[in-house]
DNA sequence: GTAGGGTTAG
């Protein structure tokens, strides 16, 4: 039979495959089910192929097989409209034909791609009933599944009942709790599965190479590094990319350019995408417009990425006309622009001041404005007390339905600001009578290679009346240097020395606190934020530079703050 | 009713 095979994979147009079909007919081939089913695959998933064609050999089967199942399912998992391979299973089970491990695979498969959590329960159900589960393979695809639809805790139970377990699984596991937010739990379990005696592969180091990246994590990011080059594994592009992600994330860009130039093998448009934001993280305006500029020069043409990235780095270096050029450059070259790219254009110009400009190019928009762009306009109407404007964008949170706490401190600061007390009575009336949504601020630091994590008002930690004593100590030496908080970034009906406690427990002072105590001085101190550093963290970590003397490197949520004798390398624009 | 199915960067 490797005959039909040879002769199928020779066929690339749909008319080849009728052909083949028709000679398979004459010759009495097409009622093996072996070589029907070859084809209808062939026919289903292929790019020569075509699924309503297979499908419409398949409704006159008079009895399909399973495999003939398998191909149809497996062809509908592919398309954009995956949800439909579930209705196929459905009928399937329906008939008298019984599904079999690559039945399940290829609808789980379907299911993961469309986040249908109900169906996979239902599908794991069937699995387990009709014993196919001892299948290793499918037993991946399944916890593979459940990662992917945000179910971990089903995922890592499948995972420890395990009895065999082989790399792939070690990696659907790793890769499920990188990607689901869980990035501690993922490196705990990289370095269970070396301590189990196997070998991480190309895979492997990604999920772990991308936990490190979202925690900062130097050390171990370090270390899996140099595992990378031991193995020869720097020879695969994602795993340099990657790489080049994990270092930039980590505060190290110049080891991130090594990497990137010391390259041996093909560089993507992926891999310039990734170094030019790696210097737009760090403020690296110009160095970031030169990449972006060679990427042409490499041969290849850039992207929505590409665009998002180098506007990204001027945003942050605050060049704004060399940023609204290339914005709108766009249109000219081809790329269209998305809603990322107007929101960081309207940042760009919002932190210039030049608000109008902004709200024009809002206006322009030929799709609708999301949430973000008008919470970073508000943001601007805050900074440079446009009221008028400020409402305007209020107006246009509350239509869309915003609950976020941050946006009625916003506006209610901008008419604080300018005694508009019976406007602020009004924004404080709203926020009791909405559910506010409030995203907890955290921070990640290491210390002696333990990764610790803070959170706003966090008084768990074994040494937090250590940590309060240091910052007691900070509020105490940093007044001296005429500090006053700012209490406007907080919006509570307490009073001014409450307000300042709530300040002085942000999740990113903690963790300075904590490092300034646990650390030896040489050492920068270097803290990851899940949000944006607050303005007021900003000051004083700023002071805490100078008066301590020490280098402290804090990564927000969108960039690099090197904090160095009294000033941060972002010159106050973020 | 021979084979096929699992993990993958910005």
């Amino acid at each position: 039979m490797a005959y039909v095979e040879s002769l199928l994979h020779k066929c690339n147009s749909l008319q080849n495959i009728k052909q083949l079909q028709a000679h398979l007919i004459t010759t009495g081939l097409f009622k093996s089910y072996f070589s029907r089913s070859k084809l209808l695959d062939f026919c289903a998933t292929s790019s020569a192929g075509d699924l309503s064609y297979a499908t419409f050999v398949f409704h006159n089967i008079t009895r399909p097989a399973t495999n003939d199942w398998n191909a149809i399912i497996r062809g509908i998992a592919g398309t954009n409209q995956p949800i439909k391979a579930v209705s196929c299973y459905v009928s399937m089970r329906r008939s008298s034909c019984k599904p079999d491990a690559l039945t399940c695979s290829f609808t789980l498969k379907a299911c993961a791609r469309t986040s249908a959590r109900i169906e996979i329960l239902q599908i794991h159900s069937d699995v387990v009933k009709t014993g196919v589960l001892a299948d290793v393979l499918l037993q991946t695809t399944l916890l593979d599944s459940y990662a992917k639809c945000g179910d971990l805790s089903c995922a890592s139970s499948l995972f420890d009942e395990m009895t065999v377990r082989d790399i792939a699984c070690w990696n659907a596991v790793i890769t499920g709790m990188a990607q689901g937010n869980r990035p501690n739990e993922a490196l705990r379990l990289f370095k269970r599965m070396t301590e189990c005696g196997m070998y991480p592969n190309e895979v492997t180091v990604l999920g772990a190479l991308s936990a490190c990246s979202q925690l900062g994590a130097r050390k171990e990011g370090d270390k899996i590094y140099d595992y990378i080059r031991n193995q020869k594994l720097d020879a695969i592009e994602t795993v340099c990319n990657a790489s080049i992600d994990m270092f930039a994330k980590c505060g190290f860009v110049k080891k991130a350019f090594e990497v990137f130039a010391s390259m041996q093998c093909r560089k993507s448009i992926i891999t310039w995408n990734t170094m030019v934001m790696a210097y737009a993280m760090h403020g690296y305006g110009v160095q970031a417009i030169e990449l972006f500029n060679s990427i042409r020069e490499n041969g290849l043409v850039p992207d929505s990425v590409s665009y998002l990235s180098v506007l990204c780095a001027c945003n942050h270096a605050g060049m704004v006309d060399e940023g609204l050029r290339l914005f709108e450059s766009m249109e000219e070259v081809g790329v269209e622009k998305n809603v990322k790219h107007y929101g960081c254009v309207v940042d760009l110009l919002g932190r210039a001041g030049r608000l109008e400009q902004a709200f024009k190019i809002v206006e322009s928009m030929p799709t609708l404005p999301d949430v973000v762009l008008w919470q970073t306009l508000l943001g601007a109407c805050k900074t440079y007390g446009n009221a008028e404007l400020g409402e305007k964008v209020s107006r246009n949170l509350v239509e869309m339905g915003s609950r976020s706490c941050g946006d009625f401190v916003l506006l209610s600061n901008l008419y604080a600001a300018q005694g508009r007390w019976k406007d602020v009575g009004k924004v404080r009336e709203a926020m009791k009578n909405t559910s506010v949504k409030k995203i907890p601020g955290f921070s990640y630091t290491e210390v002696g290679g333990v990764i610790y994590k803070f959170i706003n008002g966090d008084q768990t930690h074994p040494r937090w009346k250590d940590i309060h004593q240091k910052l007691d100590e900070i509020r105490f030496r940093i007044s001296e240097y005429g500090y006053v908080a700012e209490t406007d970034y907080v919006l509570h009906d307490i009073g001014q020395e409450e307000k300042d406690n709530v300040l002085l427990y942000h999740s990113e002072k903690l963790a300075v606190a904590f490092c300034l105590i646990s650390t030896s001085a040489d050492i920068p101190i270097s803290v990851n934020k899940n949000l944006r550093i607050c303005g007021d963290c900003h000051v004083v970590i700023k002071l805490i530079s100078k008066i301590y003397k020490r280098d402290i490197i804090v990564r927000d949520r969108t960039r690099f703050h090197e904090f160095k004798d009294g000033s941060c390398s972002c010159g106050d624009y973020w």
